[in-house]
Formats: structure tokens, C-alpha cells, sequence
DNA sequence: TGTTTGATTTGACCATCGTCAATTCAATTA
DNA sequence: TAATTGAATTGACGATGGTCAAATCAAACA
């Protein structure tokens, strides 16, 4: 694990361009002042390992720069890749909130900056401002929702449709907002995690972005895809979908 | 839905029998007026809906007496079972608390008593006692680690490794305690039911409840099962467990 | 430029599981 | 008791998708 570089970056809580976006945005000057006292920040190299599966929970974590995916493994070695972490978004908090060990790990999947609050102050954070915890409520809420979603989708639609779900999910995140026409952007991903984030195989999810290429709902060179129609990929997704 | 009934059951929130079992344990006396306040006592047959996904959210629902069942159903009808809502247990929360319209419907399984609690009390409530989020936020947060577990196993275990599962999870809730020796329980479902809780088809259940009998596994007589010992379902869901 | 290494793809195979249709069972009612 | 109804089971079939092994590709490096 790297070590602390104040060199780049926000310098603390204050000037953190990212703050705004997070739960953080609710607290008031005094407050600030205690989270940024509880705070370190770290630097992870692709492939670090944050927190692993049944480690005790260390605090709340906020990505300042880079990418974290969390995954959760089984006994056999058989993984999902559950959620990415970009930028603005926190980490590690669903363990602290329930008061448990980890239930997943976390790992950087780019040069990653992050910044640790340690339970403690999370905890007096929560006790003492009604709104930090309404913020979270909504959050965990919202996670929750979404997965629910996940567990029906993944029980009855077919890989190809998971598949075009994922798609459309990252091109929200990570490509540009055009509802239709043409769209290309770059995976952030490697071909075993957007398997494993549909819970399929590097094998299955090869064959599938075969056939869609072969259907020409979409062209892949490495990372880059490029969708003429978006509106057939939502298609793949719900075949009863109208325009 | 059948109307108000104040003969059986508990009169008010002072009285409740559930209410020490249920996140409202933390309110204090003024709280628990404001609460009584907010409510209203429902009563629901089998089959009847309480709410339908797409729904605005009405309110926190609080279970007295009976079963709720919560389900999630794509356009094409396929669904799944969620969850299985016991006295005690409170439902429709994730809808309230993530601000947005419920995502999965309720169903009464059984003849059903349930305090609707609505949406202005429980906010009111939640604004000022931040010990009754810190209660939520634990119950959301922990059911949110369950559903990624389901997600993980559905990617990666069996029908049938998931019903040895899932006859665990139900032993623990509705049978007695014994870890080891035989057991016997009522499944409080029926197989279309416990098919759709691990994400499979009433066939594909038969033909797994058939095969565990003739491995000597389980012997099922209607809706009695009986498990000759439980150490062997335990391995059937995680086949490197030892003793 | 050749080599190494890991990621990705392809092929071959087949087990699991879903689908559809028919049958049996069980509970309720005429 | 016979008839009705819906649940549960069984059979037959095939598609989807997992597994294993081999081949190919691409990036980093000597």
C-alpha cells in the first residue's frame, strides 16, 4: 500500500472537490473539522487489496481518485463483482452500518486515492446529526432496491440481456448521455469482470459479445464498444420496449 | 381488504405485544403518542395485496399476526420471492427511506394484521430521534449484505445447493433449534413459492425435492419435512464443510 | 525483434435447468 | 360420492450456458 502523498490531491475535508457529492455535504463546519480529524488518506495500486472479505470494518472510505470494485467470493473461488466505485462515491459503509465485518472486499482497479474516516468518528457523526443519517438511509435504501433488481434479473433473464443491461448501465456512468443515435465509449473493465459482474463466465460472456457483434447491435475492439443504436440494446434488454 | 378490527390483537402502540421486537423499541413515550397518532390497523386475507410494485409509498407497515410475502415481478410475468415477513417484522421501509415508490409488491400468505404507520410520522420521527435511523440503517444495511449473498450464490450455486440453503434459513425461522439430530417443520410455502425463492421453476423444484429424497437428504410429505440430519443439508450447501 | 506472460477467444462436450404438455393428486364443493 | 379445480408431479425435449483444453492475441520486456 502506498503510502500517505499530500503532494496531489485535496488536502482535507474542506477543499475536497469531491464533498459535495457525497453524504458528507449535510455537515456543518464543526462537524468537518471532526471528520477531518478522523481521516487518512492512502494511495492503492491496481490489483491492492482495500479491505478483504470478514475483516473487521475499519470506517467509511471516499474515493477521491481512481477505481475500486468490490467483490464477494465464495468458499469454491467462484466471485461476483458487485459494485464499481468511482470518484464522490463512499465505500465500506454498509459493514459499519450494520455493525458487521466486511461481507465483501474491495480492490483498486486503477491508481486509487482514498480517504479512511475510522468508526468511531463515523459513529459520533451519526449520533449527533439526524440528517448523516438520513443521507445513508437513502443511500443503503436506494443499494438495496438495486439489488433486489439484480436477483430478479439474474433469476430470469438470459445472459445476453444481462449483458445489454450492463452496457447501458455503464454507458449512463461512463460514456456520454445521448438517449439514441450512435454512442462509443471504453469499458472499464476487463472481459473476466464483466462476466463476473453478470455472474457468468469469461467463456459465455466472449460467445455473447460474439453474437451481439454478429446481430450487429454492437461493435468491440479491446475496451472500445461502439453501439450504433442504443435504442436496440434497451431492446435486448426488455423486448417488449416501445419507442 | 377487510376493514379496521380493534376486537382482537393490540389496541394501540402502548399496548403492542411486537413492538419491543421492532425498530420502534428506541422511542420514547411522546415519540410512541406521535406514533399511535400515524396509524391504522389493517387486516388482509391470503392473496390480498397490500401493496403493488410501481405503488407511491404509503407508509411503514408493522406485522402483528400472520405472513406477508414480498415479490418482484418482471414485465414478462416471471417473478421472484424476496422475503418472508413474520409478526415483528416491519415492511415497505426500503421504499420510504430510499424516497422512491415501492420496487416489489406485498402479499398477505396468510390471514394478516398490519399497522400502517404513514409516511409524514415516520419522517417526523426519523428527523428527530437519529437512534431510530441508526436502528434502520442496521436493518437495511444487514439486509442488503443478505441480498448480495443471494446474488452470489444464485450466480454460482445449484437449485438444489440453493434449496439446502434455503431449507436452513427456514428451519432457523420456523423450526426448532436442534443443530443437530432430526428435524422436523412445516414449510410455511408452497413449492411454486419456494421455487421463485431460489430463483427457479416448480418443476425444476419437484425434481430437486425428489432427488434429495431418494439421496436420503430429506423426506417431504406435503408441506412436512422431515431431515434426518441437518449436518448433511449444511454439507449439500457447502460441500467442503467438515465437522 | 524475439520472448514471455496473461488475457481472450475458440472448440468440443455435456449437465443443468427451463419449457411445454400430459397426468396425478388433493382439497373443495355440488 | 362424483365432479371440479388448482397444485404438484412426471415425461420428453432442447437450449442455455458451464467446463476443460487448446489456440490465439496483445502487451511488456529482454
Amino acid at each position: 500500500m502506498a503510502d500517505q502523498n499530500p503532494e496531489q490531491g485535496s488536502l482535507n475535508c474542506f477543499t475536497c472537490q469531491a464533498r459535495e457529492r457525497t453524504e458528507w455535504c449535510v455537515l456543518d463546519d464543526a462537524e468537518l473539522e471532526l471528520l477531518n480529524k478522523g481521516r487518512l488518506t492512502r494511495e492503492y495500486l491496481p490489483g491492492e487489496i482495500i479491505f478483504h472479505e470478514g475483516d473487521p470494518c475499519r470506517g467509511v472510505f471516499c474515493l477521491e481518485t481512481g477505481m475500486v470494485g468490490v467483490r464477494k467470493t465464495d468458499a469454491d473461488g467462484n466471485s461476483v463483482l458487485l459494485y464499481l466505485v468511482t470518484p464522490g462515491d463512499t465505500l465500506g459503509y454498509r459493514a459499519m452500518l450494520a455493525g458487521e465485518d466486511y461481507r465483501a472486499s474491495a480492490e483498486a482497479l486503477e491508481p486509487t486515492r482514498i480517504c479512511v474516516i475510522d468508526v468511531p468518528t463515523v459513529r459520533s457523526l451519526l449520533e449527533h446529526n439526524p440528517a448523516l443519517g438520513l443521507r445513508y438511509l437513502k443511500r443503503v435504501s436506494m443499494s438495496l432496491g438495486n439489488a433486489e433488481e439484480k436477483i430478479l434479473h439474474n433469476a430470469t433473464l438470459s445472459v445476453r440481456a444481462r449483458f445489454a443491461h450492463l452496457l447501458l448501465v455503464l454507458i449512463d456512468k461512463y460514456g456520454e448521455k445521448s438517449s439514441d443515435g450512435p454512442t462509443e465509449f471504453e469499458l472499464p473493465l476487463s472481459r473476466h469482470d464483466l462476466a463476473s459482474m453478470i455472474g457468468t463466465t469469461p467463456e459465455s460472456m466472449s460467445r455473447t459479445i460474439k453474437k451481439m457483434e454478429s446481430d450487429g447491435v454492437a461493435r468491440f475492439a479491446g475496451r472500445t464498444v461502439h453501439i450504433p443504436e442504443i435504442e436496440i440494446l434497451v431492446q435486448e434488454f426488455e423486448p417488449d420496449h416501445y419507442v
